[in-house]
DNA sequence: AATGAATGAGTATTCATTCAT
DNA sequence: AATGAATGAATACTCATTCAT
């Protein structure tokens, strides 16, 4: 197979290393605080291959978002596409987010952190995906409250980006290596936003 | 008196410029994005003047973050230091909370997105505030954990956690002029956390 | 062959460029008062292309250095290695100096000048090269008072500094377009420092 | 007298503190690498106030030279009005620079490094005092020669320079805790003139 | 006599990107 | 596919000097 022949260029590789430095970068030193060199670099590569894969450093970032939005998207879509009450359908939103930031770390943060950097030509995608996220709680909260099985007194839009933020907030203090396990944490909340903290 | 001279140079005017244009600009570019040059000129200065009032971008940076933080930790300190239930406490916590991010929007925000640009030298200041905001919580959760006021089967830590993210989140979503005010917030968060979604 | 082509990059002749304006200039100037954006006027190319051939204005100023210490250091030891008489080699040392400083004044000037503007991590080197200059001279000098050929009565130290001091003020008037040649100056001062002045 | 009511302002003592400051800042860092603010710290006062006693940071460096060259030139005369033999002149303008260089090291540092950043105002009184310098010393090898008190054989230009280099140069190594002083080096200089380095 | 505010030009260096090889 | 040369604009920060107080 391919092993026979030592190759000389990987393009697949390089890209690959490209997005794996850029993304550590990122996360770790924003957009502004990454240059395309340092990324290249990193990556084991010069700034002119850099070029040669991406058209802009913008074009990095919005690929990075993008990896966590469909991967997010998908998931919450395959648990609205499930038949489940309204509750079961919030637990399992709150334990898909919660798996997501766990897994995608870098990606989350990159995405809540240096979205703002991207222009017109990449937002859109971003924005759509962001709303997309968004109007999956309202309707799992909203669904629930006009069945009567979730309080009709709660602001539904309070109450939708409270829960998001609960879980979104996780990828400022959760770490893989920590204590709690994302499941962990997501059972925590999903009790918490369901039966409230009153003993 | 002092409407009597016509004076050339109000040290304190210029400075509460520089800190009020940085504000803005931080909040809306980020520390890497916004350069000392766009907050002398918005500010309506030169470049020479900023620094005859700040040492480095960072001082002001470090400025922006400490006004936030003690505010935010005042008016906690405050709410503990009052003879409350443990509902009570943490409801009065939230909006103090909210009601903070209401006023300090894009302190909040530059909190929130900028910390990571300190350098050790104006790092700690923040990382001590940051961790005396979450002592508050916990003593309040644990508290009424052990008094029987709040469930004892939740995870205290995942569980505060969860309550600051809640909280903090409205920095990516409020507005002033929108419909809900942060005290709208304020009651739709602590209902919602203390006695849950379920009907 | 290489007329056949007409290439745009240049980057040998670039580099050469650069050097030789820096050159120039920290002689005439000094080392803070060269500016970077000058020497690359003067070189012909943008300040990017500078620092893409040197990681540092310090870098520069070190190459000079080296390019005038390198020459100089090789000059001399050719001279210890052949069997001469003391009175012989102090006269080639001399010659090796001062001719050394009619080749490379500008060199000269900046290595007496702007040494002290180098950081520890360049300073090493030409400190070393610098000890290894007066080294040589203390040999000869020590050998032949050792020998009975030099007088014993004058300090050794102040005798090598001495004349290291009278070669090496050279760069101070010597124009190699005057009267006097550096084999000249050369002459006259071996002359007079092994027989001396009276009559 | 005036010791008895505490006064506010010290004109002269400040003056003192900035010509202090800014010898041993001048000394150590060069013209280009010292700044008005870094003066006016180290003396104690603020960038204002320095601007009240001198005009500019030319003016501090021209001041600086004139201390030095008027000292020097003044001993060189007191040595010339003596009837001494061209062989005693000689040894004691020897004596007369390096007790100079001993005294005002610093001075004869900036003396020789930064006299070329001084602009044609200033400039042409050192450059008169330089020149006064060097002729000095060839009246007294001239007539030496023409005495035939000294060899006529050297060329007296390269002697002189020779010799005021030998002297000269003593800045760039001589230490006043050193073991030798500026006598010793005198004495060592002059005999190795006067009858040369061999036995 | 001295301070503190302000300026405007300048300083070394970095950076995203393009292009020749 | 990848490199290395080059650009031009930007960046944080400094500096000599002036002026109001």
């Amino acid at each position: 197979m391919n092993e026979s022949k030592p190759r000389k260029y990987h393009p697949q590789k390089t890209r690959k290393a490209i997005i794996d430095a850029g993304l550590s970068l990122l996360d770790l030193h924003g957009y502004h605080g990454t240059s395309v060199d340092k990324i290249a670099k990193d990556a084991g590569i010069t700034k002119g291959a850099f070029y040669h894969h991406f058209k802009s450093k913008e074009e990095l970032l919005a690929l990075i978002h993008q990896e966590y939005a469909e991967y997010q998207l998908k998931a919450m879509e395959e648990v609205l596409d499930r038949n489940l009450s309204s509750e079961d359908q919030l637990r399992a939103l709150v334990v898909s987010i919660v798996e997501a930031v766990g897994l995608y770390k870098p990606n989350v943060t990159v995405f809540f952190h240096e979205r703002r950097y991207l222009t017109e030509k990449y937002l859109k995608q971003t924005t759509k995906q962001r709303d997309q996220l968004e109007k999956a709680f309202r309707r799992v909260i909203e669904d629930g409250m006009r069945s009567g099985e979730f309080r009709q007194d709660l602001d539904s839009k309070a109450t939708c980006l409270g829960i998001i933020g609960m879980c979104a907030w996780m990828y400022q203090w959760f770490s893989p290596d920590g204590r709690l396990s994302a499941s962990d944490v997501a059972d925590t909340f999903s009790s918490l936003l369901i039966d409230g903290l009153v003993a």
